[in-house]
DNA sequence: AATAAAATTTAGACAAATCTAAAAATTTAA
DNA sequence: TTAAATTTTTAGATTTGTCTAAATTTTATT
C-alpha cells in the first residue's frame, strides 16, 4: 500500500500521540498537526477506509497493528535522514527536523536500507531518539530523568523529550548535546533546579522544567 | 516564491524542451510529462500568472528568466542527488533517476549548498550531465559524439544522451560507463556499426544508434 | 434529570491538479 | 481559398486536502 505525505504524516502524529495516552482524540490530534478538528475527522474516515486504525465516532481512535508499522516506517526514515544531516552534511541538531519533515516521505525502501548501511546502522538520532530498525524494532535505553539521579554521579545525556526550537538552544547555551558527561551537584528544595557540572565546563544552574526534560542513562 | 512539486516538474520539463526548439508546444509537452494538452493549458496559466513564462495562447511558450532560473535551481538538485545517491549509497547509475525525481523537490536551500559541499561540488552527474552551481552557471565540455572520432584515438565517455533504461542496460552490458576510457578500431560503413575496444576488455562491435548517443572528449 | 459546556461530526465551500468531451483557433492541403 | 486535419483551449467533473459554520453527540454541572 501507498500513502500520501499528508496521511504519512497523520499517522506518524497519532502514533506519537498514542504513545502517551493510549487512545487519541480528535482535538488533540487537530492541535499537534496544527489543523481543525472536522479536518482530523475527515482524516480518519480515508484512514479507517485503508483499516490502519480503529475509529468509532464520537469515540476516539488508535491505529491498528497495520497503522503502527506504517507510522514506525515513517519514524525511522525521518530519524536516519536527521542522523544524516547532523553527522554527515554537518547540520546543527535544532535545524533537522523541518528537512526530515519532508525527506521522510522519499517513497524509495532501497534508498532506505542504503542509507542505514551508510550511515552505520544507527540506533539514536541526534535528538536521542531511538531508530526503529527494518523491522520496525526500536531499540531501549534504560535512561533515567536528569532530575531524579542522584549527586555526584557521572552520567550521560541520552535523550530530549522537548524538542522545540526554544528548548535545544536553551541546552546549546548550557553546552549540554547527546553524549554529554555531567554530574549534579547540588538540588534545591525551593524550586527544584540543581546545579549541574559538565563535563570541562564550570558549574551552571538549570531550572526544574529544564531538568524533567534531559534523560540520562550511567552505568550501575 | 515558492513552487509546488507539480509546477516545478512542468517547468524543468519546459526547460529541457526549450533547449532543443527554442519555443515549446502543448502536445509536446503533454507527451513528455505524460499528461493531457487539457492539463498542460491548465498548468501554464498558473505558470503565466507567476510571470515564469512568456505564453499567448495557440502561440506556444517559452520560460522567461525567472523560469529558466528555477529550473536550473530543480535541475541542480536533481543532479547533485544522482550524485549523491551513485557515489556515497553506490546505487546503479540506472537505477537512479526516480528517486532524485522525488528528492529535487525537498525545499531547503542550506541542504543542498551543504550537500554540494559534501559531494565536492561535482561538475557532471553520474549520467554525465552538467551540475549548474548555485548561480545556475553550466560547466561546458567539449564534446563529440562516439560515431565522429578517429579510429584508435583513445577517449574518455563524457555522456549519454539516451538514458532509458534499456540504453544504460546495454551500456552496462559492454562496460561502457562514464570516464570509462576506450578506443574506436574500426567503422563498418555498410550499417555505422563500431568496434570499439574498452580498457581491459576485449573488443566488441556496437550498433550506429548506440554510438549516435554516447558522448565522448579527448585531448586535442 | 435537565441543562450547560465541550467535543465531534456533518454540510457545504474552495483551491490544486487532474481528466474527458466539446468547441475554437491554427495549420495544411486539396 | 475553401475544406480537412491538427492543435489548443474551454467547459464541466473528479479527487485530495483543507476550511467555516452549523448540527449532533457526549460529558460535566447544577
Ligand atoms: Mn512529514
Ligand atoms: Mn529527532
Ligand atoms: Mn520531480
Ligand atoms: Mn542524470
Amino acid at each position: 500500500m501507498n500513502f500520501t505525505t499528508s496521511e504519512e504524516n497523520y499517522i506518524k502524529c497519532i502514533y506519537h500521540l498514542q504513545q502517551e495516552t493510549g487512545t487519541v482524540n480528535t482535538n488533540s490530534l487537530a492541535a499537534e498537526m496544527h489543523t481543525r478538528p472536522a479536518s482530523v475527522t475527515d482524516m480518519l474516515k480515508k484512514l479507517k477506509a485503508k483499516k490502519l486504525l480503529q475509529y468509532e465516532r464520537y469515540r476516539g481512535f488508535k491505529l491498528n497493528e497495520a497503522g503502527k508499522k506504517v507510522a514506525l516506517e515513517v519514524v525511522r526514515k525521518h530519524r536516519l535522514w536527521e542522523y544524516f544531516l547532523v553527522e554527515v552534511l554537518k547540520f546543527d541538531w535544532d535545524k533537522v527536523h523541518p528537512i526530515a519533515e519532508e525527506l521522510e516521505h522519499i517513497s524509495s525502501d532501497e534508498l532506505v536500507q542504503r542509507l542505514d548501511k551508510f550511515l552505520g546502522n544507527p540506533s539514536f538520532d541526534p535528538h536521542g531518539d531511538p531508530i526503529p530498525d527494518r523491522n520496525g524494532k526500536i531499540p531501549v535505553l534504560n535512561q533515567l530523568n536528569l532530575s531524579e539521579i542522584p549527586v555526584k554521579k557521572t552520567v550521560t545525556v541520552s535523550s530530549v523529550s522537548n524538542q522545540t526550537a526554544q528548548m535545544l538552544e536553551m541546552l546549546k547555551h548550557y553546552k549540554i548535546a547527546l553524549g554529554t558527561q555531567l554530574q549534579v551537584n547540588k538540588k534545591f528544595a525551593f524550586d527544584g533546579s540543581l546545579e549541574i557540572k559538565v563535563l570541562k565546563q564550570s558549574p551552571c544552574i538549570i531550572s526544574e522544567q529544564v531538568a524533567k526534560n534531559v534523560f540520562v542513562h550511567y552505568e550501575l
